[in-house]
DNA sequence: AAATTACATTTGTACCTACAATTGTTGTTG
DNA sequence: CAACAACAATTGTAGGTACAAATGTAATTT
């Protein structure tokens, strides 16, 4: 009983590199999907997501693009247009930056870390959903071999 | 000596699903970013690569566009178009069905299997590559949790 | 047989990713 | 100080993803 051929329609054999490959991939998409659908509810994307976190993260102290760049989980996303998106739902602000006319500061608005705020406990909801299929060790090891894997 | 904090610049100490998630979605991005530059070297993408492995495992016999929907990892993608590409490539070739005109066959052409075996061996040594900081038994251990999860 | 429904694929649109080129600003050097 | 290099961000472009609408064909209903 290979969850994974059943995923892939096919009967074949797979060496075991090849199987647990697919299988991270597997994984990694209905884990994306899942957080995807969560945070459309919220006419977000995981990336604009992450980038609130961010800039809440600096306490009031602005952040530079090329600051949130490096700290992006996806780092070659286009940040510039990203914060475009939140400018234009009103929760982030973009300023020239005084010192240094080539930076800009970003802050967060208040209308984003309200949204923050209401989505993080139901985010933690469904984040702890997603592993209770597995036991506390279970989950230790996983983050051990993923670690190890890096 | 938490390497996700070193990823996301932060020393923020996570509670264990939430850092669980973050470790799946950085080793599936790291696994990604390989695979992917991988194809480009083919002048491919992972979910061209995916097509034409599909095709071939067909032994001949065409396939409909929505065969090959159901059988791709991401069956969210716009396979219409992926395709288109890989007919431009030659690596492929479409007919309409004659028994059922709203149907088309696809088929590899020698030129499709002909890239997917000089891709085989060195796609089955980047796995291997990759799975070599882990033992047979990390490996098996990884499979089984993965598969619990979904 | 005409109208309706279902099926298979294509086309359209908005947004995202990856990466190169451009713009505007600052720092450095002959 | 003019020329050039380095930096920070934006803009351009090709392709990919997600999803809705449209097209063309076949099957079903009345």
């Amino acid at each position: 009983m290979n969850k994974l051929n059943s995923i892939l329609k096919s009967d074949a054999v797979l060496p075991l590199h090849k199987k647990t490959a697919l299988n991270l991939i597997c994984t990694n998409n209905y884990l994306s999907e899942q957080f995807q659908e969560f945070f459309k509810s919220f006419n977000l994307t995981g990336q604009q997501y992450n980038v609130l976190r961010i800039l809440r993260g600096q306490k009031g102290i602005p952040a530079n693009l090329s600051t949130i760049q490096e700290r992006m989980i996806h780092k070659n996303s286009n940040t510039s247009r990203l914060i475009d998106k939140l400018i234009q739902k009103r929760f982030v602000e973009r300023n020239q930056c005084e010192e240094n006319r080539r930076k800009i500061e970003l802050i967060i608005t208040k209308k984003g870390l309200a949204i923050l705020n209401k989505i993080d406990p139901e985010l933690d909801e469904l984040e702890t959903i997603f592993f209770k299929k597995l036991s506390v060790d279970e989950i230790e090891t996983l983050n051990n071999i993923l670690e190890k894997l890096r």
